[in-house]
RNA sequence: GGGCCUGUAGCUCAAUGGUUAGAGCAGGGCGCUCAUAACGCCUUGGUUGGGGGUUCGAGUCCCUCCGGGCCUACCA
């Protein structure tokens, strides 16, 4: 039994995420966490809210809440969501958690202790009517190369030229639009990346197998310019983690907060630490996925994420974790994804466009979702969802391939045999080749559902569906019936199998359903395939079963319809 | 400006430098009647964005041009 240490990109808590979000961590991520559960192996599926920065005090602002009232709700929404999407974390916590403080601090005095905390005094902007300081794209102005008037702090959106706040002309808040501003003098601690540059290096080199999109943008920021440049980890804000030198106060950095990218991605460490203390449990038990020298030596540790969190990922934690000169658990594999777009243009959560995780449950069930979302997944390059496109995946495979042979099998059997797996008949030629056939593509699919390739796992799911209509249509008990009734039996009785079969095969993508059919068969028999012939008698003759509801109900062209003009405007 | 990704059938996508570029959907035909008018079989459809080059052989490698996208370090 391998153990599978899995991590998906967390949510940054100032909303409701879109399903371009979904699909680029959460759920890739929760489709191999199902599958190497199902393969038996022991995981741990790891996700939380990211609650720190700039962003998420002003959401809460504009909420009339204080801050961490707002987190809180707004976690509890996320989490009920996500449990709606079947996400099966084994842990969404919170990177503003005790856990993740006292982590985030610990990480912070080893770096120091190695030489690795640059403290920099540096100018920034503050706005007195703000009470704040500004990042840098919180400024607004008039760009000094084309007079644009409403360019930003960091880049001028209008003739894209790179710029400084103090640039700009006549600069004013985006906040509040207040004219009063000050350069002020701050000290902040920064990560010495620079220095680690050369191991960061050898260690992104290492990974040849990793998908392109990842080490392209790790070895452009590593070689960019003069390398790879060290990297600001604290802010002068109220909410997040304080700083402090491991347990001891960090001498003239009172009152201010590591960056949020700092203590995010610590918060996978911190959220499986949130899981053990909840269920009583000691220290080891998070230990032994994390750190090398206390049994996380046989664990291979997974992550998923959009593209824009690359760096992040394959250069800040890697150096956090790498500087603290413990012995960590670093990263083995990196499955990066582009980005989904809605109808022509980019899902966007400030101009609320676009499907949202909430509105997509209110219209449809999940597994629609999650079948189109994975089955397009944005591997290879950007994708598009169009609800043309929904409509006609959707109510082909799931309710015309599969849906269907649910109905036809379940309800042929109980005219003619009733509600429970007919007696008699022998296998034939057929049924051999059947097993066959599935036994080869059922491979394929193990193959494809190991190396993360999600495209292609769906498409030979779809496949293996297929499977079962080709050999009704062949076998036809209903013609068989009327001659053989046995053979008829024994042809209605490997269809029955099949639906077994396939809901543990489908599972992962489509776990509602998957439940739906198990259900249906009275079975709770969820073992995986290894050997397809002992799968496909798992339910003896006399086994009782029931016909289940219309599996996936099929949307119509109004349906279609009324959701693209709905979702074609802005959202509240 | 720089870096990276991308362009293949009407649509969504495949194809370690190696037969005649393949699937699904859509379109056309036939069959079946158990089933959610569902299923199965057959089939139409390509100058692989344009041009040049390397090679016995290029969708794949190189150059160039055109189109789409992402990133560019203080949003996260």
């Amino acid at each position: 039994m391998a153990r599978h240490l899995i991590t998906s990109a967390i949510p940054y808590i100032n909303g409701i995420k879109h399903l371009g979000n979904l699909v680029g961590s959460q759920l890739p991520a929760d489709l191999f966490a199902r599958y190497q559960r199902a393969r038996g192996h022991e995981v741990m599926f790891i996700c939380a809210t990211d609650e720190h920065g700039t962003p998420a005090e002003l959401a809460a602002a504009k909420a009339g809440k204080p801050v961490d009232v707002f987190c809180a709700e707004m976690h509890a929404v996320q989490a009920d969501i996500a449990d709606r999407f079947g996400l099966s974390f084994d842990k969404f916590g919170r990177s503003s958690s005790p856990q993740n403080h006292a982590l985030t601090q610990h990480f912070a005095g080893k770096l120091a202790e190695k030489g690795l905390i640059a403290e920099v005094s540096e100018r920034q902007m503050y706005s007195h009517a703000d009470g704040r300081f500004l990042p840098d794209r919180y400024i607004e102005g008039t760009c000094p190369n084309c007079g644009y008037d409403r360019a930003r702090g960091d880049q001028c959106e209008n003739c894209t030229k790179q710029l400084d706040p103090t640039d700009l002309i006549e600069p004013r808040s985006a906040i509040s639009g207040s004219t009063d501003l000050e350069v002020r003098e701050t000290k902040h601690l920064y990560l010495r990346q620079s220095a680690l540059k050369d191991r960061l290096a050898a260690w992104i080199d290492s990974k040849t197998d990793w998908p392109i999109l990842t080490t392209s943008i790790a070895k452009k920021w590593l070689n960019d310019g003069e390398g790879l440049q060290d990297r600001g980890i604290t802010r002068d804000l109220d909410w997040g983690v304080p700083v402090r030198k491991g347990t001891e106060p960090w001498p003239e950095m009172e009152g201010k907060v590591f960056y949020v990218w700092f203590d995010a991605p610590i918060e996978y460490i911190a959220a499986t630490k949130e899981l053990t203390d909840e269920r009583g449990e000691p220290d080891a038990a998070w230990r032994r996925w994390w750190r090398l020298d206390e049994g996380a030596g046989d664990v291979t540790y997974t992550q998923f994420m959009g593209k824009d969190n690359v760096p992040f990922h394959t250069l800040s934690f890697p150096a956090t974790i790498m500087g603290s000169g413990e012995p960590w658990k670093l990263v083995d594999y990196i499955k990066s994804f582009n980005y989904l777009n809605y109808d022509g243009g980019q899902f966007s959560t400030s101009q609320g466009r676009g499907v949202f995780m909430d509105q997509a449950l209110d219209i449809l069930p999940a597994d629609y979702w999650r079948w189109w979302l994975l089955s397009h997944a944005p591997e290879g390059s950007d994708a598009e969802f169009t609800w043309e496109n929904f409509q006609a995946t959707v109510n082909k495979d799931l309710a015309d391939v599969l849906g269907n042979f649910v109905s036809r099998i379940t309800k042929f059997c109980r005219s003619k045999f009733g509600e429970s797996v007919p007696t008699g008949g022998e296998w034939g030629e057929a049924e051999q080749g059947l097993l066959d056939a599935l036994t080869t593509r059922i491979r394929a699919y193990e193959g494809f559902m190991a190396a993360m390739e999600v495209r292609k796992a769906a498409t030979e799911l779809r496949a293996i569906w297929v499977l079962g209509n080709e050999y009704l249509q062949s076998a036809a008990p209903w013609a068989t019936f009327k001659t053989d009734p046995d053979r008829a039996a024994m042809q209605v009785r490997l269809g029955l199998n099949l639906i077994r079969l396939y809901a543990v095969l489908s599972a992962p993508f489509i776990p509602f359903a998957a439940d739906a059919m198990l259900a249906a068969m009275r079975s709770g028999d969820w073992s995986w395939p290894d050997s397809v012939a002992a799968a496909l008698t798992a339910l003896a003759p006399g086994h009782a079963f029931g016909v289940p509801e219309v599996l996936f109900v099929k949307i119509t062209d109004e349906q279609r319809e009324d959701w693209q003009s709905r979702f074609k405007g802005v959202r509240d």
